[in-house]
Parts: structure tokens; C-alpha cells; sequence
RNA sequence: GCGAAAGUAGCUCAGGGGUAGAGCAUCACCUUGCCAAGGUGGAGGUCGCGGGUUCAAAUCCCGUCUUUCGCUCCA
């Protein structure tokens, strides 16, 4: 455990001393979980979504992108479910110093009170035996009756305060009830507080007219409220998805772990539109099929695991997350939802249009499923850059720091070297430099001895190295380098392109899904 | 938000009531080097921030911010 920590630490402060992530505002003591990326970073995770987006689009011609606006009309946050979703009203024990969600308290309280009912009818079955009528008993039994009003009276007043938002109710509720914290036993409460996981912000200049937006919290719903467009200006027929990378906005409660939970986000998504009744076979395509984008990358298969939820979200009838190993154990890396027609369902309400898709083959009207792929950018950027980063025991007994990162990722391609800095090699580097730079990043450095730089190159995760020593200048040969396995091959100036082309192309990665 | 630990140079850290140190990195020059750590010189810090105690605070006390770890939630 103590040497995960350290691990982690190390990933943290390789990411600020090569430039790949740094802590916002840090010269202002930093901002709680946000996080810029730096020259390093900007290219990794400019690589990683380019890569999801030629998967997704590119390569799939019944799924078309979209840019959705961050700023979304209010009403479709109550439509999606997030404004009464997104707020828990939240209770502490000042003895324990346990928090719970209130709602859930006084719900665990009234489950007791259906464990009671069952033990009631369980002892009834015994004393009557064959003549035992179960519901016969439920709806006559006084004290089972009265289990039961008591139970639906908690519920319905419950449900009625947090509708009026009433939380001083449901904390008088709470202590009516004698709940005592679970752990402790203790009964000693904090008042109840309501937590908004939206961000609030206004949209017009003075006050008195401004409308009271929210950011969004998920990319998904631009993509809903855009099926129709999409789908009558696409002329796109169902199946078909929509995809869509960007920001979105969370206030965690608690919000850590290096880029893993920050408030601002970006999340990859892919919405894709199915009839209703297949989206069993739909989930089990795309849980696939993201998986093989995922194995694409070489990261290691037993990296990654699924794991189904057996609690679903409001809008899911079935849930799977592709987990990965990261620095501090197995966590979320991506979700696959099936969102049946909630959403779409819930707008077509809210909004008063139609959302509905004429269907050719069946002639009539119906409103899509939707299945659901939603990848954390900035967690895979951490999977890709914690996995990565490895400290190698070499055969004469030194370590080396290396960022291994898929080829196709590295921010930086190439490394062009001259073995000394006089005799006309510098001039030869910089030439193969400006040949070079029309179609990978790469970089020139003179600096110190050869291998000193070699390692450089290796902790900043750049897969090539290409050196220009004397005889390139009779041959135009040099050595090219390869990061991972420290093995060098002399090849002809002209055949450069071609050799990285191979390794570091979206093509060549994307092939092996 | 609560509890624990921490915050001193770009990174890793030492020190500890009398006003700052190391290693690595960085910059210049020398050394002409194929897997880091030769030489010389330079730059870089009001010790997270604010307040208090003191003749004197980086050091003691209080507050605050930030980070990591545990408790809850999620992409």
C-alpha cells in the first residue's frame, strides 16, 4: 500500500516536472481539483481524443460527431433528472463523524419496518401451515397493517419535505424516528444540508432580468435534445449514434486524486439511437467493442475488468463500467449505460415536441433506445500516463525512468540528436528536423552527452531517437532509437518518415482492435 | 464536509527561536562524447498564505489555503 502511495506520488510529480499536467492557479496557492495541462500534456490528450473520435466517427459511417454548446436551456436539467438527482440532502454524526444522505436513513428505517411485516408472516405460516393465505394475511393482519401505514405515512411525509425542500422536516423526521447513526448508535445530528452537484451561473447582464443557468454535468443531454437535427439533416436511420467530446461541470463533494475527480471535466460520448427491444444485443456489442478499443492501446489486458452494477441509475436499465488499474486500485474508467428512452422521452414531455423516428420497415413511429459509451478523458489520460510511467532495472545495474506511452500518443515523436555539436552535425539534425516536422512533433536537442539525452527523451515518453554522427556525413545513414527496447538500427535519412509512420500512425493502432 | 499526514529552489528532501542548505534539474563556457550523473562559473527561495507570542519566527501558537490517505458519490 505504502508503495502504491509512492508510486502515485511519483506519477504526480513526473506530470508537473515534464510538463504534462499542472495544479491550477498554483501561484495563487492553487484552485481544489483543478488541473491545466501543460505543453506534454495538451498533446497526449489531444492524441487520446483524437484517437477515440477516429474510432468512433472516422471509422463508423452510421455515427456522425457534435459540438454541443456547455450552456443548455434550464428546463433540460429537470427533464434528465439531475436537479432533483443531483442534490442530496446530506446529515453528519458528531459523535462518529459519519455521513449519510438523509433520504436514505429514514428509507433504511422504513425497510426495517418491511423486515418486520416478513417476520411477521413467517411466523403466521408456521402456526397456520397449509391453510395460510399469504395475501390474504397481509391485508387483514392488524399489526402487519400497521407496520405498513406507518412505513407509507414516513414516506409520503419524506417525500413531501424534500419536494418542498424542507430539510429542517426531514431532520425533525429523523429524530422523531430516534434513527441513530448505524455505526455509533449515537443520535447526535448535524442539521441536514442540501448539496448541489450543478454549477449555478447566471446568463444576462443585470440582475433583475438574468436566468439562472447551470453548467452542464454531463455532455450527453446536448446530444438528446439534437437527436432530430442530427438524425432528419443526417439523414441518418436507426441504428445510428452521435458522438461527442467536451467539458462538463461537477461539484463534488469530495473531490480528489490527482485529474481522477476533478469539478471540471471532459468526458468522450457516444449516444447511439437503437429500436426498442434490441438494446440487450446493442449492450453487448458496444461492451465489447469498447473493450477492444481500450486492449488497442497495449496497456495489458488484466489492466482492465468490467464490473456491472446492479444498483442502476435513473435513466439505465442495464450498466457495465470498463475498470482500470490505476496507481490507487481498480477504478471507473468507463461507463456503458443502456438508457432505454428516458431521456428522449423525458424531453419529448418537458419540451412538448416529438422526438421520434419514422421507422420504414416496421411503418410506424416509435421513440429510440439509446445505449450509452461515456469515457473519462482525463482519467484515460491518467491510465495511459500512470501505466506508463516504469522505472527499469538495466543489465549493468542502473535504473532508467521511462514513460513508455503508446507510440501513437507520445506528445512528441522523434528526438533528432547530433552526436556532437561541431563538424557540421548540427546542421545535418536540423535539416532532417525541418523535413521531418511536416508530419510528426519532434524536437532537436545538442545539449550534454548522447545518452544523457537518450534518457531525457525517455522520461518525457518520446519513442525515437535519431542520431547524426560522422558517417551520416558520407552515407546520410544515422542510428534511430527505439525507447522500449534501447536497440538502435542504422537506416538511411530517406527512410526515417516511413519507419515512424509505422509505429506512431492512428491506422496502425486502431488495426488492432 | 469530518479525521490523519504533509507543504522549505523546477523535482526529491535535510535543518530548526538569531533572519536558509544538499543532490538532481536549469543557464553559460570548457571537455568532442552512442545509453544519465567530468570541470569552471552563474541564476533561482521574504521556508504555502495571514495573524499572534517574542528583542528576534522558516522554527512556537492560532487561523486559512493546497495536496495525499480513510469515510460518501461519480466520468
Amino acid at each position: 500500500m505504502a508503495k502504491q502511495e509512492d508510486k502515485f506520488k511519483h506519477v504526480i510529480s513526473h506530470a508537473k516536472e515534464y510538463g504534462y499536467v499542472f495544479q491550477s492557479s498554483e501561484i495563487y496557492d492553487g484552485l481544489s481539483a483543478v488541473y491545466d495541462y501543460a505543453q506534454n500534456g495538451v498533446e497526449l490528450k489531444k492524441n487520446i481524443r483524437e484517437y477515440w473520435w477516429k474510432a468512433m466517427v472516422q471509422m463508423n459511417e452510421n455515427i456522425v460527431g457534435l459540438d454541443s454548446a456547455i450552456f443548455m436551456h434550464p428546463k433540460i436539467w429537470k427533464a434528465s433528472g439531475h436537479v432533483d438527482a443531483f442534490s442530496d440532502p446530506l446529515i453528519d454524526n458528531k459523535d462518529s463523524k459519519k455521513r449519510y444522505r438523509a433520504d436514505v436513513l429514514v428509507e433504511d428505517y422504513v425497510g426495517k419496518l418491511d423486515t418486520k411485516i416478513e417476520k411477521e408472516v413467517k411466523k403466521a405460516a408456521k402456526r397456520f401451515g397449509d391453510a395460510f393465505n399469504k395475501s390474504e394475511f397481509l391485508s387483514t393482519n392488524p399489526r402487519v397493517l400497521g407496520y405498513k401505514e406507518k412505513g407509507d405515512a414516513i414516506l409520503k411525509r419524506l417525500g413531501q419535505s424534500l419536494e418542498k425542500e424542507d430539510l429542517a422536516d426531514v431532520k425533525a423526521l429523523i429524530e422523531e424516528l430516534e434513527i441513530a447513526c448505524p455505526l455509533s448508535g449515537s443520535r447526535n445530528w448535524t442539521d441536514v444540508k442540501q448539496f448541489n452537484l450543478m454549477f449555478g451561473t447566471k446568463l444576462g447582464a443585470s440582475a433583475e432580468t438574468a436566468m439562472d443557468l447551470y453548467l452542464r454535468p454531463e455532455t450527453a443531454q446536448g446530444i438528446f435534445v439534437n437527436f432530430l437535427n442530427v438524425q432528419k439533416t443526417g439523414r441518418m436511420k436507426i441504428p445510428f449514434g452521435i458522438a461527442q467530446t467536451g467539458k462538463a461541470f461537477r461539484n463534488e463533494i469530495v473531490a480528489r486524486q490527482f485529474i481522477f475527480r476533478m469539478r471540471e471535466f471532459e468526458q468522450m460520448e457516444m449516444q447511439f439511437f437503437i429500436k426498442p427491444g434490441t438494446q440487450g444485443d446493442w449492450y453487448k456489442y458496444w461492451k465489447e467493442a469498447r473493450m477492444k478499443w481500450h486492449l488497442s492501446l497495449g496497456l495489458g489486458e488484466d489492466n482492465y475488468r468490467f464490473h456491472d452494477h446492479e444498483k442502476m441509475a435513473h435513466y439505465a436499465d442495464a450498466a457495465t463500467d470498463i475498470e482500470f488499474r490505476f496507481p490507487f486500485g481498480f477504478k471507473e474508467l468507463e461507463g456503458i449505460h443502456s438508457r432505454t428512452d428516458f431521456d428522449l422521452k423525458a424531453h419529448e414531455e418537458h419540451s412538448g415536441k416529438k422526438l421520434q423516428f419514422f421507422d420504414h420497415e416496421e411503418n410506424k413511429s416509435y421513440v429510440p433506445y439509446v445505449l450509452e459509451t461515456s469515457v473519462g478523458l482525463d482519467r484515460m489520460f491518467l491510465a495511459v500516463f500512470s501505466n506508463s510511467l516504469q522505472e527499469e532495472e538495466l543489465e549493468n545495474g542502473t535504473t532508467r525512468t521511462v514513460l513508455k506511452l503508446p507510440a501513437v500518443l507520445a506528445p512528441t515523436k522523434a528526438a533528432i540528436l547530433p552526436l556532437v555539436k561541431k563538424d557540421g552535425l548540427p546542421e545535418v539534425a536540423r535539416k532532417i528536423v525541418e523535413d521531418l516536422k511536416w508530419d510528426f512533433n519532434v524536437t532537436y536537442d545538442e545539449k550534454d552527452a548522447v545518452g544523457r539525452r537518450y534518457r531525457r527523451q525517455d522520461a518525457n515518453g518520446t519513442p525515437f531517437c535519431i542520431t547524426v554522427d560522422h558517417d551520416t556525413l558520407n552515407d546520410d545513414s544515422v542510428t534511430i532509437r527505439h525507447r522500449d527496447t534501447m536497440e538502435q538500427q542504422r537506416v538511411k535519412i530517406s527512410e526515417l518518415k516511413g519507419i515512424i509512420e509505422q509505429e506512431v500512425s492512428m491506422k496502425t493502432w486502431l488495426m488492432k482492435m
